[in-house]
DNA sequence: ATTCTATATAACCTTTCAGTTATAGAATGA
DNA sequence: TCATTCTATAACTGAAAGGTTATATAGAAT
C-alpha cells in the first residue's frame, strides 16, 4: 500500500460509528469478537467484516485462543494519521495566528484610516 | 449533526485522495473551482461534488467573488477530529510504555526465574 | 466420532459513492 | 441585449459499502 492508500483505508475505517465504538471498545483491553458483537443490533459476520476493514487499516491485530480470535488496538496507524492531521492543523493554527494578529491591528488603528 | 455525524462526516471526507489533495492545494490560500478542478483529470462537475463533501464536514468555506465562488481551509472540524485521535493516542501510548517497561523488567531479570 | 462453540466466507440485496454528460443559473463584459 | 465565464444541479451509470442469511471451517469437549 501507498501512503495515500493506508491514509485512504485508515480514514475509511474510522468513518463508520460502529467501527469506531469497537475500537473505543478496545482500549479497555483484548476482547473476542462474540464479546465485540454482543452490544450491537447486528449479526456476527457483519462484525467480523467490519473487524476485517479495521484489520486492513492496520488499527487492530487479531491473536489466537483456542477457537476465538481476540482483537487488540495497534496504534502505529493512529500514528500515521495523527502525523497528516498535524500538517493541517500547523496550517490552520497559523492562519488562525495571523487572523488574530490583523484584528488586533484593526482594532489598535480603528478609526485612524 | 451530533458529534458521531460528524465524525462521519469529517472521516468521510478525508477518506478520499482527491478531497485530500484539494485540502492541500487550499493550504496555500483561497483557490477557485476552476483552478482547484484544473491539476486533475476529472470534470468540473465532480470536483464541485467533492468540495460539497468537503464543505459538509465543515473542513472548507466557500466565498464570493464575482462569479468565482472562493474555497478556504476551515480548521474547526479538523480540531474536533484531532480531538477524537488524542484518546486514543493516550490509550495506545499507556500500552506501549506499558509494554516497554514489560520488556525493560524481562531484561533485568533475564534467567533468573 | 460427534457435537458444540467461535469465527469466517459466500451469495445476495439495497443504498451510497464517485464519476459522467447535459443543462441551468448567476455575474461579468461587449 | 447577448454572449461569455464560473459554478451548481439533474439524471444516469458502475462499483463499493454495509447489511442479511446460510454455510463452511477450526478447535474443544463429550
Amino acid at each position: 500500500m501507498t501512503p495515500s492508500e493506508r491514509l485512504d483505508a485508515t480514514f475509511t475505517a474510522l468513518a463508520d460509528p460502529t467501527r469506531r465504538a469497537i475500537l473505543a471498545r478496545l482500549m479497555t483491553g483484548e476482547v473476542s469478537v462474540m464479546e465485540l458483537a454482543e452490544p450491537f443490533a447486528m449479526s456476527q459476520p457483519a462484525i467480523s467484516k467490519h473487524l476485517k476493514v479495521l484489520e486492513r487499516a492496520g488499527l487492530i491485530s487479531r491473536g489466537r485462543d483456542a477457537q476465538r480470535r481476540p482483537c487488540r488496538i495497534e496504534g502505529e496507524a493512529l500514528a500515521e494519521v495523527t502525523g497528516w492531521l498535524d500538517e493541517y492543523r500547523k496550517v490552520w493554527e497559523g492562519n488562525y495566528k495571523r487572523l488574530d494578529a490583523l484584528l488586533a491591528d484593526l482594532q489598535a488603528n480603528q478609526g485612524k484610516a
